[in-house]
DNA sequence: CAACGGGATTAGAACGATTCTAAACTATGA
DNA sequence: TCATAGTTTAGAATCGTTCTAATCCCGTTG
């Protein structure tokens, strides 16, 4: 069977819809468009600011205010994971799995390793009255 | 021998200035007394903000700018390390050595975890045309 | 199917951290 | 002591992000 664009679109939009209610997110019109550009591909990194030229880009019209509310509520609803490896910039991961990156950071490019891959051993136990929240690895990575 | 304040302050001073030539920065009045905050005590980690007030209760005037100047030059003679934890302060570490950090993000706070404690095996290969510049390991804790 | 109510979106202002600018200052070598 | 190149500075500018308050629209109810 042959599907046409717009079927398939069609078919993107049922999609991102079924997982923003599944979520507890009422699927509007601008939660919908930014869920099927992150969702559409397997894993992606972004910034508020890179979704915002991709959403634009596509035609759609989202302001960068809606898509900073839409990062948090997504992250929060466990759709996304925030990355923190710059600064002065947030990334977002649609892979909320255990998972560690390579981050290079003269082009802000993130790049995923399994989380079987990285074994981190002899963390050793937090000072009294804290707990260990998780432990993050970033392999600062460099043009060679 | 019993030293007195002033002549301890002026040990401070020479160190901290010897210091500064060693690294080839000169020593002005400024790069000194922040020098001397920095390196007084062993293991320190400073935001901008948190440096400028020290230094300025301290009853010296130092401007903001010149605070940022100072950590960045510092940072790129190795007298400094900067620590990537929060996407919105950055925070420079007297420890240059090898090792990692907890971080407990509602109070800004970050504690040294000596380099030989933590293991980090299986790190893949970098992606061709990259190669690994140092491997970061961040043990987010809480409030427990 | 129209009306309603509360969540969602928006433009633009506000914000905090950081960097820049250009003028005044000062450490250093001659 | 002087000249000069490097430093410092106040204040403006910038950048990413958050806030505000007005408008909009999703889902329910009558």
């Amino acid at each position: 069977m042959v599907k046409t664009l717009r079927e398939s679109a069609k078919e993107m939009t049922a999609a991102a819809t079924a997982r923003l209610r599944h979520a507890g997110l009422r699927p509007t019109r601008q939660r919908v468009e930014l869920a099927s550009l992150l969702f559409k591909t397997c894993d992606r990194h972004v910034t508020a600011e890179s979704l915002h030229d991709e959403v634009s880009d596509a035609g759609v019209k989202v302001s960068l205010a809606t898509v900073y509310n839409t990062l948090h509520q997504f992250t929060q609803a466990g759709l996304l994971r925030q990355v923190i490896v710059d600064s002065s910039r947030s990334y977002f991961d649609t892979n909320t799995g255990d998972h560690q990156h390579f981050f290079l950071e003269s082009e802000g490019m993130l790049i995923d390793i399994p989380g079987e891959t990285i074994a981190v051993a002899g963390v050793p136990a937090p000072p009294p009255g804290l707990a260990v929240d998780r432990v993050d690895v970033v392999v600062r990575v460099r043009r060679s």
